[in-house]
DNA sequence: TCAATACTGAAATCTGAATTTCAGAAAATC
DNA sequence: GATTTTCTGAAATTCAGATTTCAGTATTGA
């Protein structure tokens, strides 16, 4: 009885209900499930009956209240949400069946389409611009798989502003090059769950030591945030065992591309005193 | 003013909320629209603010009420129940206009899929066989850039199997870590252009020694196809000054993946053994 | 036709959620 | 480093919406 779909339990009690009540399950099945998210008194007028009638119609689903009942609403709106296929099962269905690689990447990319969806424009531009200015030290951090996300960032912004430090190794270094941490200077953090308790502590003191923070994390938002100033929550849900990375990855070479954009007049120097042969 | 939707007068407003008032948003756009329709203080909660937080970003965004924000909600997502068709025309025609990240977003999309049509079934199949079937050594290893791919990689199969091995640092000790390759050896190698000489040498020895080669590259192809056994080249053009390798970090994870599937009568025991928790 | 019973919604009540206030904390500014 | 400003959440207040009551209406069965 618990675990059941209010959808269901409509189908189930209908023959139990009175004329009136039926009006108000008709009405829910008709807009579903927006109308049940409505206050009660909308909900009556929607559905041609009073509130008095909605209330005992939800009562005979087996809900012991209305707000109870929305609650179930909602979450059943958020498994929805959060299932990867409830859109176009013909297509992709047949797509997926065999080929496992297609079915990745195509999680994949719905992810990356997340990703964007989830982070701000303003959000975006703030971070590669704090980036670009190259004022003070930026350093970079990581978890146990997203360090080498770390390293591939600063292996490219290095080329393009300097100042770029990271983390290096276990957190007994960690201490070490904290004392260089100044007020101004910038780290950019990233964190995905199980998130790195070693990394919150990190970032308490880098916040301590009046660094601002960048988070890059998943959508379940690594603690770090807490400190953060900017943070761009990614989409890593897959459904297998673990999550996957690749929208991170993705937004780490979105961010290399804008800032290089940004801070191209300094950045074309410095590239070009590495490369003799200028860029490509 | 009016007609705009939740999602985007967040957008458009976040650069003026304050660090509190950006959690709150943020918790939205995670969990959206879910989050909106629950009370005030469900949401503060799940948000991490206060419930007068909340409240204060509700009406930054334009609403009188807090009710009066649900009822936009709830006529949005009535929308979008109706009309369930013609999503994602308006939303990325507009989005792709003015916005970096989308438009970045939508081209590392396109890479994904090109990628996926790049690489024939048998050849993913082969090579995941390959690596789970966990026969001799498999050694890692990349450019200056796809290092870190190797690195990643490693760190994930380390868990699922026995004997991965990554040439670590620069071609100089790689001569002393070749001295262990043995025939039935295994190599996966990281080469996108521009192609890294070094790597193309460490190839040939490699293939001196009959290991085989399982060829990362992109769709231009590094040299080092010529020693391998097999490759997956992957789609990394875009339309700015240089390429993206979030396609190549979408096939490593994809290879773990099903890596992992291949090997868990193996992979599920060593993992249990790391993470006393067992997976999750 | 007339009870007897069930159903319904208007109005009263009452609970719980939205809103406001305010004092302390944090950040920015000088 | 001190001062001003802004930000924040806990607590008080207000208000809207959920719940209950009850009288009127329809339905059923003799």
């Amino acid at each position: 009885m618990e675990g059941k779909s209010v959808a269901a339990r409509i189908h189930d009690a209908i023959h139990r209900l009175t004329p009136a009540e039926k009006r108000a399950a008709r009405g829910l099945l008709g807009a579903y499930p927006t109308l049940g998210l409505a206050p009660v008194a909308e909900f009556g007028q929607q559905a041609g009956a009073s509130s008095a009638t909605v209330l005992r119609f939800v009562s005979q689903l087996g809900y012991k209240s209305y707000p109870d009942f929305q609650r179930a609403l909602r979450d059943e709106l958020e498994e929805r949400a959060k299932s990867p296929l409830q859109r176009g099962q013909s297509a992709s269905a047949s797509a997926s069946d065999d080929n496992f690689l297609d079915r990745f990447v195509s999680q994949a990319a719905g992810n990356l389409r997340g990703t964007a969806g989830l982070i701000p424009p303003s959000e975006f531009e703030a971070v590669c611009q704090r980036i670009a200015e190259a004022k003070g030290q930026c350093y970079l951090g990581g978890g146990r798989f997203t360090d080498f996300l770390a390293g591939y960032m600063e292996a490219h912004l290095r080329l393009i502003r300097p100042g770029m430090r990271r983390f290096d190794g276990r957190p007994a270094t960690r201490a070490d090059q904290m004392i260089d941490v100044r007020p101004g200077d910038t780290a950019i953090l990233f964190d995905v769950r199980r998130y790195d308790p070693s990394l919150l502590e990190a970032a308490g003191e880098l916040a301590a030591r009046r660094a601002q923070i960048i988070l890059i994390t998943d959508e379940w938002m690594s603690p770090v945030s807490r400190y953060a100033k900017l943070v761009l929550p990614c989409r890593t849900a897959l459904d297998r065992t673990w999550d996957a990375n690749g929208s991170l990855f993705t937004l780490v070479e979105a961010i290399i591309a804008r800032v290089t954009e940004l801070a191209w007049p300094i950045a074309s120097k410095r590239i070009g005193s590495i490369e003799p042969g200028g860029v490509p």
